[in-house]
DNA sequence: CGCAATTACTTTGCATGCAAAATAAAATAA
DNA sequence: TTATTTTATTTTGCATGCAAAGTAATTGCG
């Protein structure tokens, strides 16, 4: 038989199958936080630069637009941020973190950790190799146009 | 800073951003199947073996339980399989591709060779080398008991 | 045999991911 | 300046992913 649809040949379903692992990995370690995956990548773009527009946490997060809206809907509700309009240009936001926002740092900086200890399997060569393969592969789907 | 929470340093986000990257690039590619990429990989797995159990499936897929059982009745309304219950087990249904699903796996034969060519950035070396780390991960997570 | 676990699926409620349409405001062209 | 186009963000409708509860049928145990 055609190898080519094989699931086992795709590279997409490993990567569907590990996306969806991390981030049930991840959810446990951020119940103490109570944040989802997509708030807590939100938050590591915030913790990084504070006081951005939404578009450059889109682009900073990859994070869909309209998901992005609720997101932020539920992390302001949460305290964790606020959400201010720009007075130069009223089409644009700015999202700004809380003294909350800002002081849950401290305890997500655990959350990392923990997730190291889970990916003890690789060493630490193997782990920059495939980061390295990641990042190339990335550039595949840059110049999509179609 | 430190550098632990950088989103930058984060595997899972390149992880997230991959599969969503797939998913979006299969997109136009399954447009011709009329089929979304969850549903494809069903297909998938029951092209390469045809009448078995909902509960296989789950497993070759890593599709959601829940999920699958809509994914499957939207495959049953396109006429691409049909659900049959097991007689000797009436818990048990079997899906069974119809003559239309049988079909269909010659247009789908042209998905995988289209993608293919999206990916040429990467050598044949480097997508084998990246195939055997991922795997290497996904043990990562196989035990994981919390 | 009769009832308590177990198994195979489905349903439910919530949180995205995504394309496309809708809004509102700013930039540009005429 | 007014009309057109572009930009920033939200809304909408549909398709999952996931945990947890719900169902129905089977197995196991006493």
């Amino acid at each position: 038989m055609s190898e080519l649809l094989k699931l086992e040949n795709q590279l997409c379903h490993r990567f569907y199958t590990l996306s969806n692992a991390f981030t049930r990995a991840y959810r446990p370690l951020l119940r103490e936080l109570d944040i989802t995956y997509p708030q807590y990548v939100t938050l590591m773009a915030l913790w990084e630069t504070n006081n951005i527009t939404i578009a450059e946490l889109l682009e900073r997060t990859a994070i869909d637009g309209g998901a992005m809206t609720l997101i932020l809907k539920k992390l302001e509700d949460k305290q964790f941020l606020s959400i201010k309009k720009d007075e130069s240009d009223k089409r644009v936001k700015r999202v700004v973190l809380t003294s909350k926002g800002i002081e849950q740092k401290q305890v997500a900086e655990n959350v990392p950790k923990q997730m190291l200890c889970k990916l003890q399997g690789m060493s630490q060569e193997e782990s920059i190799q495939l980061r390295h393969l990641l990042d190339k592969l990335s550039g595949c789907f840059d110049n999509s146009s179609d």
